[in-house]
DNA sequence: TCATCCAGTTAACAACTGTTCTCCGGAATT
DNA sequence: AATTCCGGAGAACAGTTGTTAACTGGATGA
């Protein structure tokens, strides 16, 4: 197992972790690129000088905020899309799924969504790598299903990207409507709800 | 027609699309959140204070280059839904004009691509607006089509919203291979036709 | 021709930025 | 118990920022 931090790795570790949420709560109003690393320690309550401790620059703090806004949700996304049920359960709740992470990490996925093409060249590349893995996860997920009998691999990459659009597109959508009244969030979720029934109306007759 | 300006408005003019220029170039290696005033003078030459003879903020500067990059695209993108011929045929056009916008004007994919979720919220604001527009746009053309029959306005709606997305999504990925080689360009060309195809099909599926 | 307008200039303001160097004090190691 | 390590503090640096006020000089319209 892994061995228990010393007391020095421990608050090193805590005050990382307040440079992250503090700087995630900035960014709900800004973009990265204008983030200013003083203004992080600010929010934090520590000396600018300390942000040299653990980050190189405001880039290398985005993609430390990459990594905790995605990296957690990979077996997420594998057992989403792999879940058996009729096609229509797995729309639903996929879509359910969307709405209740944008729900619980309005934050990440704004930060997702805004960076994605921000700025910040070696954030945008960090995103680009994490979406490109979950789009290589959800082709192997979609090979195992025997409606993928037929596919080449190249065809059911495609769809997988296709997939992954979708959902940041959708994750996108809930958010902007996070703060308005429920049936604005109905709408969205009726509206994804069709569009990946479409995809999948498509995916069943692609080989005719 | 339009009369013509006096010197007085047509220099103001000039100096106004100064303005736009060299914000559209500094803002291809940061966020508009991040553009300063100042920043945009020095580039065009003139003192500070002259840009508030022209935009109240940076925001209202980038509401105005949103105008530029989508307002003289509706045109466009109506003939390119309405074309006639085998659907085939139409999505080969629709990509290729696509990957032609994209290497003519670069910057303002980029920006588009950029602040549609941005720190700026006039400017998200603004886009979304012209996005709408574009989706109203094509499900009015969609609805001409006698594929259409037996649709109902909002399922268009929802098929109108999905090729605009598309649409945004083909573009940044054509951008992002602008410096790549050839083939890399062609690799995009066939995923985004390969995926309208596959929208097409659930499309002519709908009404199964 | 003369008064008015107005795009752009100059100067100055307090406030802010990233980064360097030096130092402190408690944890970790021997 | 003595020594090293190291996260964080403090002070200072030269530059930068947005915004204000008062100005200049050429175009405009009476």
């Amino acid at each position: 197992m892994s061995h228990t931090l010393g007391i020095r790795q421990a608050q090193k570790q805590k005050t990382r972790q307040a440079f992250l949420d503090a700087a995630l709560a900035l960014l709900e109003e800004q973009s990265l690129s204008s983030l200013g690393l003083r203004e992080v320690t600010r929010a934090v309550g520590v000396a600018p000088t300390a942000f040299y401790r653990h980050f190189r620059s405001t880039a290398d703090l985005g993609v430390a905020l990459v990594d905790e806004a995605l990296g957690s949700l990979h077996p997420m996304v594998r057992t989403t899309v792999s879940t058996t049920g009729d096609s229509e359960e797995r729309i639903a709740r996929a879509v359910e799924l969307i709405a209740r992470h944008v729900a619980e990490y309005p934050a990440h996925v704004r930060f997702i969504a805004r960076e994605r093409h921000g700025g910040v060249q070696p954030v945008r590349e960090a995103i680009r790598a994490q979406l490109y893995r979950f789009a290589e996860e959800v082709r192997a997920e979609l090979a195992k299903d025997r409606e993928a009998e037929g596919w080449s691999e190249d065809d059911l990459l495609m769809l997988a990207h296709l997939y992954v659009d979708q959902m940041l597109i959708t994750a996108s959508l809930f958010l902007e409507a996070l703060e308005a009244p429920e049936d604005e969030r109905e709408r969205v979720t009726r509206l994804a709800t069709r569009q990946l029934r479409l995809i999948t109306l498509g995916r069943a007759h692609w080989l005719d």
